[in-house]
DNA sequence: TCAAGCAAAACATCTTACCATTTAATGTAA
DNA sequence: TTACATTAAATGGTAAGATGTTTTGCTTGA
């Protein structure tokens, strides 16, 4: 009995072919972050599409980030940066959607963002550590103000939490903590207002730099769990079921 | 002097506030996954706009996976279940970029999984235990043909890590190990063929059941880290830059 | 000479109108 | 009863043109 295997052919629509062409120009580095495509007139006869469908094409790569379109003389479409915003987009719309508890959350960075903080640590130079610190002075000013601004605090505290893992030089890890923290935005409005426990977590914060810049790992990993372990908005409180939070959103 | 700031008012595109108003209702939950849009002529009656923008609209939820679109009598524009694809998307691009190697994929997975199967033994019931050791068996089997099926055996057991991370009673484990696993299978013929590994494997997992029926977390949690660290497809060998392998691909 | 304003060019945006293709259901003849 | 043709309802794709928007450059007036 013959083994042959004959795969589907599912004839592609012509929008699918064309934008496969366009975003693997993109993706492969054909096309670079800046570079101008054709305008509709010249890309409807390279691909041999309608301008209807060609501009299919162009909205979808638009919205997924990877053109920006311009209007007026000297517009056209324009290839953007691709970063790991691009990737997480997809994530970002799975937990906006999903039923995500604060508990959830928070035991998923409690799990991750020890070990990317002791890779960050392994793999960070002075100068991002050097980095880290410059962001998380500007961080300690917007405490310095009358009222605190707390909310952009908190805000500034998290986008540390996600330039460690850009650090720790896995993007995987990059990609689902960005989303994350993206999620964990949304809760702001629970983390405490306190000043003074806002003072403590920039004391935190120049510890585990103190540490890192010495490369001890591990005191970085367990400074860092302890950290998202005790930001855990509900520490202190009885504790209500973390689902009944999300309703109140 | 006065404090009023005004907004820029960027007159919306016909196309980006369609958009929105469908996007928002499938989000919103007033369209569920298998829902029918309304066909073409209707919506562009509903939303008046003309069908090629229409079209855009269409294409561009049908990329981002909320939609699907079946031609034909009976075809039209349904709602999708929200899943882990969208999230498998992401790391596509990042795959395509060359961002990821598998050094980073087993990286991931060295810092997640030990963390998941802890809260798996600690949340899985003897149920579900069964079902996963069923689940082995059924794998094993595979090895028992002549010749072994060690690229089915390996898939197979790829969704046993993905089983545990359900098991973990944390949906986002499970998206997010989903998503890493599919790309797991990608590099799948990378793996060792040996039986005799593969049945070591086997025996791996029997063991890690055997302390989760009796609730030991850490040490399932070690076995599972050390599993996962063990079958580093490079284990052995004279280690290239997990990136050579990327570019073969 | 210089600046303000106007017109044209080069873009994208959106519409109307038309035909082609695919699929499912239905009717019909062997 | 089954195979086949027909038809209806959808999306897929094309053609052509009218309409905004922005830049550039030219003209005109002081």
């Amino acid at each position: 009995m013959s083994e042959i295997k004959f795969s589907s052919v599912k004839s592609l629509r012509v929008f699918q072919s064309a934008l496969e062409q366009i975003e693997d120009a993109i993706l492969s580095g054909s096309l670079n972050p800046g570079d101008k495509l054709p305008n509709e007139r010249k890309l409807i006869e390279d691909l041999s599409i309608s301008r209807p469908t060609l501009r299919e094409v162009l909205r979808v790569l638009e919205q997924k980030g990877f053109i920006e379109i311009k209007i007026g003389a000297k517009g056209g479409a324009f290839v953007k940066k691709i970063g790991v915003q691009q990737a997480s987009d997809g994530l970002n719309i799975l937990l906006k959607q999903g039923k995500i508890s604060l508990r959830h959350l928070y035991e998923f960075r409690e799990g991750t963002e020890g070990v990317v903080a002791a890779l960050a640590t392994e793999r960070a130079s002075t100068k991002d550590i050097d980095q880290l610190e410059a962001d998380l002075k500007t961080a300690q000013q917007l405490l310095e103000e009358n009222p605190p601004d707390h909310i952009k605090f908190w805000e500034a505290e998290s986008h540390l939490h996600v330039k460690m893992a850009k650090l720790s030089g896995n993007i995987i890890y990059e990609w689902v903590l960005s989303a994350v923290h993206t999620k964990v935005h949304s809760y702001v409005h629970f983390m405490p207002t306190a000043l003074e426990k806002l003072k403590n977590t920039v004391n935190e914060w120049e510890r585990i730099f103190y540490w890192m810049r010495r490369g001890e790992a591990s005191k970085v990993r367990a400074l860092i769990s302890a950290h998202v372990c005790l930001y855990d908005p509900y520490i202190g409180e009885d504790k209500p079921d973390a689902s009944d939070v999300l309703i109140k959103l």
